[in-house]
DNA sequence: GTAGATTAAAAAATCGATTATTCTGTCTAA
DNA sequence: TTAGACAGAATAATCGATTTTTTAATCTAC
């Protein structure tokens, strides 16, 4: 009766997808770089079609770029769209926190503790980084997920992909990391006291304070 | 040396993506629709590959849903999500609108004013519908386009689309148009004199009317 | 009758090969 | 010496066929 319900669908143009996309974000490809079609197909043991629809899906949700007759590229990095996806990330994110402030019901409150503590768990046991990678995209989602726009939360998911891109050129900076840590339990106190006005602040602040680990990380070249 | 530089790529796959997605923003198929894949190669004569290709990138900018193993439809409409879109270009479009004031320059006022009278000869022409939409749609966007953010833009397009499933739901109102376009004046003339105070009011209220109608088009079912 | 199994038909996803385009290095003519 | 033309190699895009999965219809046991 209870259906297998895989998760992760056993789908090759899926599977490729999230892998991509994951790689593309973590860093594991240069920006600009010119991807080979070819090679992909090898390593990441695919074949031509379901690649080409990842690649394809990608490109539309803006992780790569899509010329004309002559495939796929990375997209380039600059100042100016760093700059641009903080701006748009604080306004974003600031909205839809205050909204998810004024929407969320309790087990919102204890998916927010459940998050955060999985969060600061893993950077305690200083988990491997891909890891704490995905708890804090998840800690991030959860904050705002009870705002009541869907296409609210999809920008914000594509703008934290886009500036992950920027925040993930380096190597962890444990100092600056301490104090970001901080603020995401700060975040959830404020959120539980239901206090938007102060969220927000520490969001703008928060998001400010990563922007400038990216730009940091960003101009030491890459 | 005057390379022939296509404008509308050779690619098959582009082409198709652009015909679709007229189609499904126009509302030639009906919503939760299920697509049968075998059918459009006919329809609109172009290969598998390609097409697979186009209905990806549609799924991931939101104009169809890809499930699991059983391919793509049309997503359905609902009054919240209306609500929602109408919400969120608000403010976008609000928030962009300030920031094209004051950047925009002399080009910009000059485009502006083009924009403006090929949508209104348009109009009086009583054109083809297809053809005041593209004008319309250009008319939006070029209000925006100084505005300094690409990722903004992007958002906005994609929810003009989306509101557009809506909007273009049912035939023409002769009255409430004339009221909409009127505002479409007006916003040329009080972005010109760079009031962004009352430019940003106007398009909240513009928007507003052109949910109502939206709403009214989806109330009469569909 | 009805729930569950079985199987045939339909459709989706993928593969391997083909075609079309772009890139690269070499050559030629001014 | 160098701009342009050309050919061959590399790569992208597409096609046709195959494989896999889902859907629908029928059957069987209770």
């Amino acid at each position: 009766m209870n259906k297998p319900m895989q998760l992760s669908s056993t789908k090759a143009s899926s599977s490729i997808y999230d892998l991509l996309r994951r790689d593309l974000v973590g860093g594991r490809f240069k920006a600009g770089e010119k991807l080979a079609i070819n090679t992909l197909k090898e390593q990441y043991q695919v074949g031509l079609s379901p690649l080409r629809e990842a690649l394809n899906k990608l490109a539309a949700y803006g992780l790569l770029i899509q010329e004309n007759q002559r495939g796929f590229r990375v997209p380039k990095l600059s100042r100016e769209e760093l700059d641009d996806i903080a701006r748009l990330r604080t306004e974003l994110e600031g909205m839809a926190l205050e909204r998810a402030i004024a929407h969320g019901d309790a087990v919102w409150e204890a998916d927010l503790l459940a998050a955060a503590h999985r969060l600061k768990r893993a950077d305690i046991t200083l988990d491997k980084g891909e890891e704490w990678e995905r708890l804090h995209t998840q800690f991030h989602r959860t904050l705002v997920a009870p705002c009541g726009s869907v296409w609210l939360l999809r920008f914000i998911e594509q703008l934290h992909d886009q500036f992950d891109r920027y925040r993930r050129l380096g190597p962890k900076m444990p100092t600056i990391r301490q104090e970001l840590d901080e603020q995401h339990h700060e975040l959830v106190e404020l959120a539980l006291q239901r206090d938007a006005t102060a969220a927000r602040a520490l969001m703008d602040d928060h998001i400010h304070k990563s922007y400038e680990v990216a730009l940091a990380r960003y101009q030491q070249h890459a």
